[in-house]
DNA sequence: AATTAATTTTAGACAAAACTAAAAAATTGT
DNA sequence: ACAATTTTTTAGTTTTGTCTAAAATTAATT
């Protein structure tokens, strides 16, 4: 497989939502800065190799090879991530446009290793699960602090907005990547959220609260 | 850069014996498994980015801009070798052509991070110096046994024969990369040569001494 | 020194992956 | 339902890095 390829079956992945819907020739085309007539030519090349199932006219969908290519590329981009974060101590909003390149070294004792390395980790440092060697991984987890009820427990892995301002308020107030929180109180009134943090407890607005993702910590 | 014309540049740096010796178009494409026109069409495309001195017919020598692009290849090619030796466990003879994909990776935080994550290592798993940030670099101490006088101490870094044969023979007498030795005796009648290792001294023959390389412990 | 041999370069072609411009099919709106 | 719009595909180029075959240069040999 070329690095373009994989490119393409990894945005058709995502662009797919799981492999449910069929994908656009121009939603493939603006997600990877290209151009649709690129993508046509592209399309039908792995259509060829039956990674996708394409109909002219139609878009495309992976096919169960190119649906486990996809995963394969995910999980060593994800793994990388770790790496990343837990061992080259990089912050978890740096890492993404590095394990982009990470994730196309070909070496199946590389990532195994990594991953014993790693201690096998579940999801990635934005919360995101980390398939495993057949493309099984236990789904998304990911929830806004504002989507979860009281009584909600889990570790902060991400936030919507990067912003200079929110990254400060949430370095002020003690908050960072990692730490676990549980939602002891939502106030009807304005949707502002009562939550522990190991300092405490505070009380954070619906604004922040719908920018805040919690890993839940629920077995699989 | 394309990957391909750091592959080139790595290349001439190597044959170029430490940039001293102008390199042939031949010489550059036996090496990597292509064609002289090849190496023709590549070696002026580097010219013109001032990467290497190039003159038809008298082959090149890389321009002091070049030497610091290769330099800074193989410093990520060696960080990446002790890495997948020190923290994968990888043994020294596998890393290689994985370390050939990984140093690639464009990213002077990553290298850095990765450098310190190893504890700034002077030397990759084969006993060959890593260059620093500048492209400096202690110039290799690393000699055949056979090579030493009396009285040399150094680690194993590295073997010369990589048969099954002499790898099960280094195991059976208890000799493994990263070991330390000292040359206690060479015998003249036969070249062979007793050394001390951690389970005693042993003697062995001027083949073995010929096939086995020390890292000498010498202050830079 | 002249011929032969080896090396290197030129010229022209090709595959991969992209592009532009124009044609074809599908979708939308009235 | 049909014209207008959007989406997608086709056709024809371009660039990068490679190739083959032939020409040019340098090196070796007698």
């Amino acid at each position: 497989m070329t690095l373009s390829e994989e490119d393409y079956i990894k945005t058709i992945y995502h662009l797919s939502d799981f492999n449910s819907k069929s994908v656009a020739t121009n939603a493939i085309a603006e997600q990877m800065n290209t151009k649709p007539s690129s993508v046509t030519d592209m399309v039908k090349k792995l259509s060829e190799k039956s990674l996708v199932n394409y109909k002219k006219y139609q878009g495309v969908l992976l096919s169960e090879k190119g649906r486990l290519v996809a995963l394969s590329i995910i999980r060593k981009h994800r793994l990388w991530e770790v790496f990343l974060v837990d061992k080259l101590n990089f912050s978890w909003d740096e890492v993404h446009v590095v394990a982009e390149q990470l994730e196309h070294i070909k070496s199946d004792a590389l990532i195994d290793k990594l991953d014993a390395h790693l201690g096998y980790p579940k999801v990635d440092p934005h919360g995101d699960p980390i398939p495993n060697k057949d493309g099984v991984f236990t789904k998304s987890v990911k929830k806004l602090i504002s989507e979860l009820p009281v009584g909600s427990q889990g570790v902060c892995v991400g936030v919507n907005d990067s912003s200079a301002a929110f990254l400060k308020f949430l370095d002020k107030n003690k908050i960072a990547l990692g730490d676990t929180f549980k939602v002891l109180e939502i106030e009807e009134f304005d949707g502002s959220v009562t939550i522990s943090t190991r300092s405490g407890s505070i009380r954070i607005s619906k604004q922040i609260a719908t920018n805040l993702f919690l890993e839940i910590v629920d077995e699989e």
